[in-house]
DNA sequence: TTAAGCTCTGTACCCGACCCCAGAGTCAAG
DNA sequence: CTTGACTCTGGGGTCGGGTACAGAGCTTAA
């Protein structure tokens, strides 16, 4: 009976042409991502349009923004309020360079601490643990 | 009844000393990062030592090594076996140092975004917006 | 009509490193 | 001896982003 629209979908089919699980769009539907489909006989049908959607989630997660971030981007998708828009990119560059300066300070402390481990006569005590028993210095 | 060792001391009093919470150290004891101490009546009493033993584990929480790391660290920590010791470091030093380059990557790429859009006219499109829309450009 | 294969709801589990709580028992100071 | 601070066991919850079922119901092609 349920006429097969030819701009809908069901789920795995979605799932199959966004190219994540079928389990991580009922996710996204719960998490308020996705907008709840019209339910065709027993199924949900999706409008094919969502699959850019998602493609847009998986996007803006490849650049390090969360599902609440991104929540945030849709309903800002119009791009009418470029500042808000700004402000949530920009709050997660400053995030993204405090996680850089905390770990470039571990890697130039562990390249110490190798390195000296290289260059430590056999039979004095290994650096890399002396060092983190005293103090953990760099 | 129990002698007062002035060479060990309760749980809470090792915890206040280690600088961490009570539910850390047992949480270490479970996952076999410190040995199980003996019981003087009801309670347990910990080596005083074992204050060290936390703040090696914390210290190397710090350089980012995770808690199987440490309890393999601690498993070497005569520092006999350097070639293993380095070995950790050396896997640990790599992770960070693909942490760094995958961050760098968004880090440029938010850079880029956040700037196009303070520089693209009001009446267009928010570029931030349209390139999380299309793909996921640098 | 039947069988395969899809979808539904609901719940539970994964990772890591803890935190928090209840209820009972214990210890030490005053 | 009482009081209050501590400790015990054991179980649960947290965060983020999903994954993995179970058991039922639905749909559709042959």
């Amino acid at each position: 009976m349920p006429t097969q629209n030819p701009e809908s979908m069901t789920i795995g089919r979605l799932a199959r042409a966004a190219g994540v699980g079928i389990e991580t769009i009922r996710y996204y539907q719960q998490r308020g991502l996705l907008p709840l489909p019209a339910t065709v006989g027993a199924y949900r049908h999706y409008p094919v349009v969502l699959t850019e959607r998602i493609r847009f989630i998986k996007r803006a997660q490849e650049l390090g923004f969360s599902l609440d971030e991104i929540s945030s981007l849709l309903r800002l998708e119009d791009g009418a309020d470029r500042a808000s828009i700004r402000k949530i990119a920009t709050d997660r560059l400053q995030q993204i360079e405090q996680k850089l300066s905390d770990l470039r300070r571990m890697q130039k402390a562990l390249k110490h601490l190798v390195s000296e481990c290289e260059h430590t006569r056999a039979d004095l005590p290994c650096p890399i643990i002396s060092t983190l028993a005293v103090a953990a210095g760099g």
